[in-house]
DNA sequence: TGATGAATATCAGAACTCTGATACTCATCC
DNA sequence: GGATGAGTATCAGAGTTCTGATATTCATCA
């Protein structure tokens, strides 16, 4: 099979394009993609714990405890002890992080309103069936 | 936007299930995807400059030349500077790393093969054109 | 009560990835 | 010949990502 034959290159192009294309859009709020996922995931659960942020962020516990690790040296995140549970530590977007995320909000919305457009609504809805049967087969074994 | 509405999360997913899929694949051979990618792209063109390897991979020169740093260490492959360009170094698989990349490929091959065999003809074709839209789009700035 | 399992957190090490900056070689154009 | 631009290579720094291992807390069950 020549590698141009294989599907996996034209997901991983996909993939690398939207990235970059998230990366520029996010830069200019002194932002990572990473960066601006991970507070994204905690506007939308304040309080979550590292090991949550990193499930809804498609990562590991540890990837998630450097991104915040660095969001916290930027003074976007407080990370607090729990009040019941000693052993959890609860995240919390600090107003600075708010005014960060939103502004890195609407650029990085604008790059997937650009990306939906481009599609009707049946194209749409085809691509992303498409693209979870492509999980399940890969995720199944 | 909420987050679940953003087709970019269905295109990561993807290939972040891709990328674990691969990588499980390739790792009873010792190597990692990247580094699998690199011994296939080499296989493929013998010889070729870092320069040219990373473009094949989709990376940048930086991070070839990591990756083939590692690959030298591993004896899987060799630079040996260029002929008439004494500026350029060229890389060759080694006998060990033929036969580790054919170890490794004929795994890779089976996850694209079930991969492409979840999919009839015709909507291997429309993946396949939806996703370069998305490139497209995305890259078009 | 004590054991077990689930979930959290963290340390350590390695690999991959990027941007930015710099240097060298080669071909081309003036 | 000399300047310019393209292509290659590398150093430096930072960020992301993984696997593996370990510790702690909490809930559950025997």
């Amino acid at each position: 099979m020549r590698s141009g034959d294989r599907i996996g290159g034209d997901i991983k192009r996909a993939e690398q394009d939207l990235v970059a294309a998230k990366s520029a859009a996010v830069k200019p709020a002194g932002l990572t993609v990473p960066q601006y996922s991970a507070l994204l995931a905690l506007s939308e659960n304040p309080g979550a714990p590292a090991a949550t942020l990193a499930r809804l962020c498609l990562t590991t516990p540890q990837t998630m405890t450097t991104i915040l690790q660095n969001l916290v040296a930027l003074g976007l995140v407080e990370r607090t002890s729990h009040q019941w549970q000693r052993n959890v530590l609860e995240n919390r977007l600090t107003e600075t992080g708010q005014a960060r995320f939103h502004e890195a909000d609407r650029a990085a919305v604008a790059v997937e309103q650009r990306l939906a457009d481009a599609f009707s609504t049946e194209e749409r809805a085809q691509l992303r069936a498409l693209l979870q049967r492509c999980s399940d087969v890969l995720s199944e074994s």
